[in-house]
DNA sequence: CAAATTTCAGTTCCACTGAGATGG
DNA sequence: CCCATCTCAGTGAAACTGAAATTT
C-alpha cells in the first residue's frame, strides 16, 4: 500500500512552539555542519565574539556572557589556545585568574567564522525577503525580551 | 566590580539562527515544564495527536509521521498503553505489527493536552498580538517548506 | 572562614544505532 | 534470501554537577 506513511498531524503545523523547534533545529544543523567543515564550533564562534566585543576577560566571565557552561569553557578554550587563536596568561591583579586575550590569528579566524554564519544566516532564510527577514528578528527579539524579564 | 558581566555579544542578538534557538529553548522548556505537570511528554502528546488525525497505526508508521524515533515510540507507548489510553493489538493481515488504537479514555486524555498546548503557545506568544502571531506563523512555515523540498 | 576561579571527572538527558526475534 | 517490524541494549553528543586546588 502506498499510504503517504509520513506525513505530519497537520495540528503540529499550526503550533508555534514546534514551528520554532523544527526552525531551530535546521539551523542548527546547518550552523554545526558549516562551522565543522571550517574547522570550529559554536562554542568557539561564541567566544571569540565576546572577546572581540569586550576585549580580554576572565574564563568565568566568558562563560557568563556567552552562556556557555564552566567546564565547556575550559575545553574551547584549550583548542583555541592550542592552535594560537588565544593567549591565556595569569592575571597579575587576582592569581585565580586567567586572562584570555586574542591574538592576530585569532581576529582573523573570527573573521572567517564570522562570514561562515553570515553564509548559514542567507541559507535558512533564503525563501524571505530583506523586509520578512526584519520583521522575523524583530518578532523573536520581543518574544525572547519578554520571556528575559518575567 | 560592579562589571555587568553577563551581558551578551550583541552581535549574536542580530543573528536570526541564534534568536530562533534561544526563543526554541525557551518554549521547550515551558512545553516540557506544562507536561511533566500535567503527568505526560511531548512524545505522548504527538503520538495521540497522529492517531487522533489517522486513526489506528502501526508503531513504525507513528514513528515515521511523528518523526520519533523507532525505539523512543516503543517506550513512549508502553507508558500510554500501562495507563490504558491506548490498546495494542496484533493486525490480522500482517502479524509483525502492533496495531495502536486510542481508548476512550485516551481521547480525553489528548484533549487535555491539547489546551496545556495551546496555554504554553499564549504564554510564549504573549507580547504578540494576534495579527503579529500569524505573521510569525507564515514566516516560519515557508523557512521550513522551503528547508524540507530542498 | 567564606567566596571566586580553574579544572577534571562524572552524571543526565536525548536522539540515535545495532542487533536479535518474529514474520511476510 | 531479503525486507519490515518490534524491542532492548548500548553509544555519543551536549549541558550540567561535584569537588579539589588555588587564591582573595
Amino acid at each position: 500500500m502506498p499510504a503517504a506513511d509520513d506525513a505530519m498531524p497537520s495540528r503540529l503545523n499550526e503550533i508555534p512552539t514546534w514551528l520554532i523547534s523544527q526552525a531551530a533545529l535546521h539551523g542548527h544543523r546547518l550552523l554545526t555542519r558549516a562551522f565543522a567543515a571550517a574547522g570550529s564550533s559554536g562554542y568557539q564562534y561564541r567566544l571569540l565574539a565576546a572577546l572581540d566585543e569586550f576585549g580580554p576577560a576572565s574564563q568565568a566571565a566568558l562563560g557568563r556572557r556567552t552562556g556557555i557552561d564552566r567546564s565547556d569553557v575550559v575545553a574551547a578554550l584549550n583548542d583555541l589556545a592550542g592552535r594560537g587563536l588565544v593567549n591565556r596568561s595569569a592575571d597579575p591583579a587576582d592569581r585565580r585568574r586567567n586572562i584570555i586575550t586574542v591574538t592576530a590569528a585569532g581576529t582573523g579566524w573570527f573573521q572567517q567564522l564570522d562570514s561562515v554564519v553570515a553564509d548559514v544566516q542567507n541559507t535558512l532564510l533564503a525563501p524571505l525577503s530583506p523586509a520578512e527577514r526584519r520583521q522575523l528578528i524583530r518578532l523573536l527579539s520581543r518574544i525572547l525580551s519578554h520571556a528575559g524579564s518575567q
